[in-house]
DNA sequence: TTTAGGG
DNA sequence: CCCTAAA
């Protein structure tokens, strides 16, 4: 048996990679769709509609383990729903892989493995060379090449897509109740083939009637990353599933306006539409509260089988991200000067933090404050956020430097040595919970850059520094406090002259001993960095 | 976990 | 700030 799947293997491998030099052999790939050996003796565990992980290795691995050949059934409640393959690793298609075709392949080759995969997704060998995306076992070539949709299942989307027209415009969480009927329709309409699947013997025409009873979506390409990543996601693979709620996804097509995916499973996914290089995408719509990497963390979780409920939450809580991380900034600036009475006040709350704080709605903060109030206490290290906020990895809100930290910083730098952040961390800035020690190489980085910049651009006059070193920097810092005098009192101020000095002080003696590689990087960069360091003091 | 560096 | 490779 194991000989002849590896026959096959090679052949399989031959094909593809024929394919892969342009030909399009499209009848000669067709066979080659139909899985090998049919097994009567295969129990594989049956899933029956539960939640399955696509990426649980576990649940695979105890399914592919019960059955001892390396052929069996394949199991499409493991891919079914919305799939790009373009950012699964080896490893993944390889599973994907077996739960397409019910059978192991050591192809190493990403690109085969992905037109096969989506080959025999989608019952087709019209696999493009490039986007692998598949929807319901219709591969996405083109939004405008929508085939035409079966009828129970364009309803269905049809009347998901009104529900959420008219129930999300404010609100980006939908009702339970909505998302649970949704869930128990649409999952007994994808599990039915399952059953099928079982008792035929064909592999073949499973697959066939399969796809038949799938490809009723149209195709709609999602794509979760960030816009910077998609130029190149053809060739590094960087677009990922869309929505991967277990073995049942259902992706739904909105029209303008924020909307969910709803997860089989209960699982609710908020995007929305974003321009993507010309065609419209959606990616997740909290992604760009804040930053455009978090995203990932977050689907990271999305992908994986949520109970139903949690992810409401954690959607909400995402929401909430700014208004969370300003409440907790308070929070720890308040902290922060009950612990260090004799520290200058700082900027408690700067103006950019009140503006956010006043954007959030009472409630919402309410809301956090409880979720701080009930970790506070303890805050001395980094507890002051409530697990499941950390949970939500958001990223941290943009913190100025103040000027104590930065002192706190060269002293500590002066003290223990440039290196040694997590010393420093402990001992400088045990208050401030938000810095990590990775924060203080930041800084520290920054700040050498500023202070080779200062000593660059003029060289001696000290005097001259606060008016002309890194003017770029200093003139839109005045522009800045001219424009909006008033609402922000104090705009970045420079970083002190004689600190910078003393950063490069520190620098030079840090250099003797440890003779950095990398200055150069540090100073031509040229004023950027020096101005991307807002370092603002009040 | 902590550092160092690139992004 | 984030992300990661190394250590």
């Amino acid at each position: 048996m194991l000989e002849k799947v590896k026959k096959e293997e090679r052949l399989r491998l031959s094909v593809g990679e024929r394919r892969h030099k342009g030909e399009n052999s499209s009848q000669k790939a067709v066979p080659q769709l139909s899985p090998p050996a049919n097994d009567s003796s295969n129990n594989q565990s049956e899933t029956s509609g539960k939640c399955l992980k696509f990426s649980d290795r576990a649940a695979i691995a105890k399914s592919s383990s019960s059955v001892t050949f390396i052929s069996s059934k394949p199991d499409f409640s493991k891919i079914k729903g919305e799939i790009c393959l373009d950012n699964l690793s080896i490893k993944e298609l390889h599973e994907t892989f077996r739960a397409t075709f019910g059978r192991e392949t050591t192809v190493k080759d990403k690109l085969w493995l992905k037109r096969r995969i989506a080959m025999g997704l989608t019952n087709s060998c019209d696999v493009p060379t490039t986007s692998f995306t598949i929807i319901n076992n219709t591969l996405v070539k083109n939004v405008s090449e929508e085939e035409e949709c079966g009828m129970q299942q364009s309803e269905e989307a049809i009347k998901v897509d009104e529900k959420i027209n008219r129930s999300c415009e404010d609100s980006p969480i939908i009702s339970l109740d909505d998302q649970h009927r949704d869930v128990s329709s649409s999952g007994k309409r994808e599990r039915e083939p399952e059953e099928h699947e079982l008792k035929n013997e064909s592999p073949h025409t499973e697959i066939t009637e399969q796809t038949a009873a799938k490809r009723v979506r149209k195709p709609t390409r999602r794509y979760i990353e960030e816009l910077s990543e998609t130029d190149t996601r053809e060739l590094n693979g960087r677009s990922v599933l869309a929505v991967k709620t277990g073995g049942h996804c259902q992706s739904l097509r909105s029209h303008d306006q924020p909307f969910q995916n709803i997860g089989l499973d209960g699982t609710t996914v908020v995007t929305r539409e974003d321009s993507f290089g010309g065609s419209g995408v959606q990616v997740p719509f909290v992604s760009r509260v804040r930053g455009g990497r978090r995203p990932r963390k977050n689907f990271v979780s999305l992908l994986n089988c949520h109970p139903s409920g949690s992810m409401a939450a954690e959607l909400i809580t995402n929401a909430l991200e700014v208004c969370v991380s300003q409440q907790e900034s308070e929070n720890v600036e308040i902290a922060v000067k009950d612990t260090l009475p004799s520290e200058q006040h700082e900027q408690l709350v700067n103006s950019e933090t009140e503006e956010m704080v006043n954007s959030c709605s009472r409630q919402q903060l309410q809301s956090v404050e409880l979720k701080n109030l009930g970790s506070r206490g303890n805050d001395s290290d980094d507890v002051t956020m409530e697990p499941s906020v950390k949970g939500a990895e958001r990223r941290k809100h943009h913190r100025a430097w103040s000027l104590s930290e930065v002192t706190k910083l060269v002293e500590g730098v002066s003290r223990y040595g440039a290196g040694k952040w997590s010393e420093i961390k402990r001992v400088a800035f045990a208050p401030y919970s938000y810095r990590t020690s990775v924060d203080l190489k930041d800084k520290w980085r920054n700040l050498l850059r500023a202070s080779f910049a200062l000593t660059l651009a003029d060289k001696g006059d000290l005097t001259k520094y606060r008016s002309t070193t890194s003017s770029a920097s200093n003139q839109a810092n005045r522009e800045c406090l001219i424009q909006d005098k008033n609402l922000r009192k104090q705009a970045v101020a420079p970083i002190p002259t004689p600190i910078l000095l003393r950063v490069r002080e520190l620098a030079e003696k840090h250099l003797q001993t440890t003779p950095h590689p990398s200055i150069s990087k540090l100073v031509s960069p040229s004023a950027r960095t020096v101005e991307d360091d807002r370092s603002g003091y009040l």
